[in-house]
DNA sequence: CCGAGCATGTAAGCTGTTACATGATTAG
DNA sequence: CTAATCATGTAACAGCTTACATGCTCGG
């Protein structure tokens, strides 16, 4: 149900459906993605649900953009949720089950690959966010407590995401060097 | 598609799809979970495919159990999995959905409330896993390293466990610090 | 006797992914 | 001319949740 809600929060300026998506795909993908077949048809449904409403503008290429923005419904639906409580669904992580179960094969080195892997994973995306923060940093040279309300909190989830991305890599090294420690040494 | 895996995973010795359920909300629970409405048909597709094999049981209390175990085909399909490099699909966080949007509302207690909230929600799961770590403990007088080969791994997840709950709450802690120095001083 | 725990499942519905379909403009 | 980008969607399918359905046994 949160994507609904996340939309209502990002059109509090007029975007189409293809600005979402870009929106997704950049700033804030380490929190939620999603793709154009299933952003449209909620749009949709926010306007339906009268959370949102559409205009029609020419676009320089291709079809039509159709601009949604929320409506005071929508202000208002979005602030119910930030009142319902913290979101915190429990979380499937699919490597977690596979180290779980690494003891089935016996093979160390397919082990120590795999953790390589993981570990290459989180530092290509703790890098993208620090591209990300490098941008924040070269527009506001109070960063981060200087900021506005809005790019305050909006920091914090970029925060968020070095923290955690920096928390699964030092699993990462702590593994590696605990299974060379146990069968190299 | 991990649950397949998970379960072929989990039946290395016969299990009813009942017994997956209890493990799943006890030990597997930081990871992975699943409704019994999921895995008894899961179970059934890994008979169809030849992974596992099906008996039946008297139970004390109850139907007859179904106990599942995996065929050589089903290690040769855990052990492919491992294979598969790190399953490594993006996460949903609806509560950092909720923090970026947090600037649309501006009564700055709610924002400290949902935080400590959010601190508490995590502070919970955190003692939870210390409890699973105490028993490991009690067991095994050189945890961690002393541990069999199987449980080497296994611990690996809960010591994940451990870390990413000790990162959301730090988070959490910083967080709260920065909205009371700025709203409060 | 009643509720909790044991033990199995089906069905409807929601969410999300992948594949498909259309068409304009612009850069190479 | 061709590929990429802009811009909209629909349809089929997979995965997961919630609700429903059944029946036994044991403790209070």
């Amino acid at each position: 149900m949160s994507l609904q809600h996340i939309l209502l929060g990002i059109i509090a300026e007029p975007k189409s459906g293809y600005d979402i998506k870009q929106e997704f795909d950049s700033s804030l993908k380490h929190f939620w993605f999603a793709e154009l077949s299933q952003i449209y048809p909620a749009l949709k449904k926010l306007v339906a649900d009268d959370l949102a409403r559409v205009e029609g503008v020419p676009s320089d290429k291709g079809p039509d953009k159709k601009l949604y923005s929320r409506t005071d419904a929508g202000t208002q639906a979005l602030i119910d949720w930030l009142h319902t409580g913290p979101a915190t669904s429990p979380v499937r992580h699919g490597f977690l089950g596979q180290v779980f179960f690494m003891g089935t094969q016996k093979d160390r080195e397919a082990a120590l690959k795999f953790f390589k892997e993981l570990k290459a994973h989180y530092q290509a995306r703790y890098a993208a966010l620090q591209a990300v923060e490098a941008g924040w940093k070269a527009q506001c040279p109070t960063y981060p407590d200087g900021l506005g309300d809005d790019d305050f909190f909006m920091q914090m989830t970029l925060d968020a995401g070095l923290r955690f991305q920096r928390s699964y890599m030092d699993w990462c090294t702590n593994s590696i060097d605990r299974i060379k420690s146990r069968y190299h040494d």
